[in-house]
DNA sequence: ATGCTACATTGACATTCGTCAATATAGCCA
DNA sequence: TGGCTATATTGACGAATGTCAATGTAGCAT
């Protein structure tokens, strides 16, 4: 059994049974992980997870996010969009603010793909 | 507590115990748990790590992992080389042979830290 | 309407990364 | 010794990546 891929050809599937590593990746496979692992492999990112996780109700806005980073803002913008685009963060619009959060359920799965 | 380092500042501490990211990571922690899921975040590096996982006495060496790959010995080799030196495989030599062994431990350390 | 605030997008640039051909190293065997 | 095999290293190149300044967009308040 191969690990699951979504109609985008995107790692997706329950992290009740993942494959792991424990059988031979071919090479769409392996791509669509390490496509999800590069959006994570970024120290900035890596960032933004942690002090979004960690923050008030879960979420943080923008604003927030740029000076414990000490990023300009387009740049902390930018990497909210490649954690999003990678299905790891959730925008939700309120006013002129945007507020992300973490999905825990995606990170956990891209955990269970490591074993 | 933060995540645990070792002397050259890498990510290191047991896996009985991760903060993994519910705590505000500083730039310094990020980078280092950057560099190890760098080394992971390749295509061709997951391949290999599921390759080796799953070969007999689950231990290759390098001629049986070019045919797999696609890819050349030179650049088979430097792969194997990034994920030697970020603690995932262990090199052992017998004759004119490699052979590569993943490092479970770190591999599910690193799993660990994503929680 | 005007201005302000929060955020996204674009364009440019330096750096890093993945890849291969060519070459080097080193063990084994006749 | 000489030649063969397995692997590592070097150098070069195009592609991808992280960053910022400048600009665009859109909501809110006066």
């Amino acid at each position: 059994m191969a690990t699951r891929l979504d109609a985008r050809g995107e790692v997706t599937g329950p992290a009740c049974c993942p494959t792991g590593l424990t059988t031979p990746l071919d090479r769409g496979t392996a791509e669509s992980l390490a496509r999800l692992l590069k959006a994570v492999a970024d120290p900035a990112r890596l960032q933004l997870l942690s002090l979004i996780k960690s923050s008030p109700n879960a979420e943080s806005c923008v604003c927030d996010l740029t000076v414990p980073l000490a990023l300009s803002q387009p740049t902390v913008s930018h990497h909210l969009r490649v954690l999003t685009e990678a299905g790891l963060l959730s925008r939700t619009n309120r006013g002129t603010w945007s507020w992300y959060s973490v999905n825990d359920e995606r990170l956990q799965e891209l955990s269970a793909l490591l074993r």
